[in-house]
DNA sequence: CGCGAGGGTGACGTTAACGTCAACCTTCTC
DNA sequence: GAGAAGGTTGACGTTAACGTCACCCTCGCG
């Protein structure tokens, strides 16, 4: 998965651009573009294609799971920037190897807090207490992974070096 | 692929052994135990399943992928602590998202390292910082989406507690 | 008014990672 | 020696996540 990016990019352009990056935006701003709702700065479907290199296939796909909702003007699909930002989580998600259906949840999280009842709060509560026990777990596992591999860089440093 | 694991065990007995620790083997024991061949201490196949909760077909699928290779004898199955060792390395690797197909590569680094030539040694040398560079970047996708999930948790937090 | 580019819609194909099932060996036990 | 338990082998089914393809509509333009 990770060993699999640029595949088939303009017949006639080279580009050097894997990573949009952009400024890095903190947590607190990811989170607050998804309670933003206003129509300024609208984006089309290819633009967001090519902003995360990614198909029009994909995105409808997103869409058919319920993971984006764009509006829809003459039956294009138009999107806001907090679909936008709807969409940097679902590939950031994708790349630290979560399934769509987990992404639909991890959505709803960054979604439905702020407004709802009690009732609500508390399950948003406990769904990320899980959510972030989970991944926490899963960041030892690289971690592990990681000092496995330092330790086999590092022997065979040793070996080329003497 | 985290929310379903305890799918089908034995029909009338309640387990409660959902994570298979054992006093967490260090990095160096781990990359070592690649390296031991002894025959002593072999395992059957259930015995690998029950202990890492898995199905032998899974099993029987990593050895089709060449992920593993354990002796016969007579047609069964006998797996050394090296072959259980590189089954949890595969495991490993599973949970943090990796492919089989990757993984294979993985096991090539802690399988040839020590021996080569310096040729063979550059060459792991070089797959082995590209693959910490990609789980680097993995954890830096995970850290953002705690951070993010942590805000989410503290503000639903405060909600209910004010 | 023709038409080409761009976007949309099924429908089908594909790959990865197993699950399921039927059929066949051994080996142990009674 | 007849089961029963446990292991092996295809062969086929399945789910997720798209890719590919064929066909359609619509808008802008000369």
């Amino acid at each position: 998965m990770p060993v699999a990016a640029a595949k088939r990019a303009a017949p006639a352009a080279s580009r050097a651009a894997p990573a949009p990056r952009e400024a890095a935006p903190s947590a607190q701003e990811m989170v607050a573009a998804h309670r933003s709702d206003d129509a300024t700065e609208l984006f089309g479907v290819t633009e967001l294609c090519k902003a995360f290199d990614i198909t029009p296939r994909a995105i409808r796909f997103y869409e058919d799971k319920g993971l984006l909702a764009p509006r829809r003007i003459n039956g294009t699909r138009v999107y806001t920037r907090r679909d936008r930002a709807r969409l940097a989580l679902i590939l950031r998600a994708k790349a630290i190897g979560s399934s769509l259906a987990e992404i639909k949840h991890y959505l709803d999280l960054y979604g439905a807090h702020g407004e709802g009842r009690a009732q609500q709060l508390r399950y948003v509560l406990t769904r990320t207490d899980a959510a972030i026990a989970e991944l926490e777990q899963k960041r030892a596992h690289i971690e592990a992974t990681l000092a496995e591999l330092r330790v086999i860089n590092d022997t065979v440093r040793k070996q080329l070096g003497g």
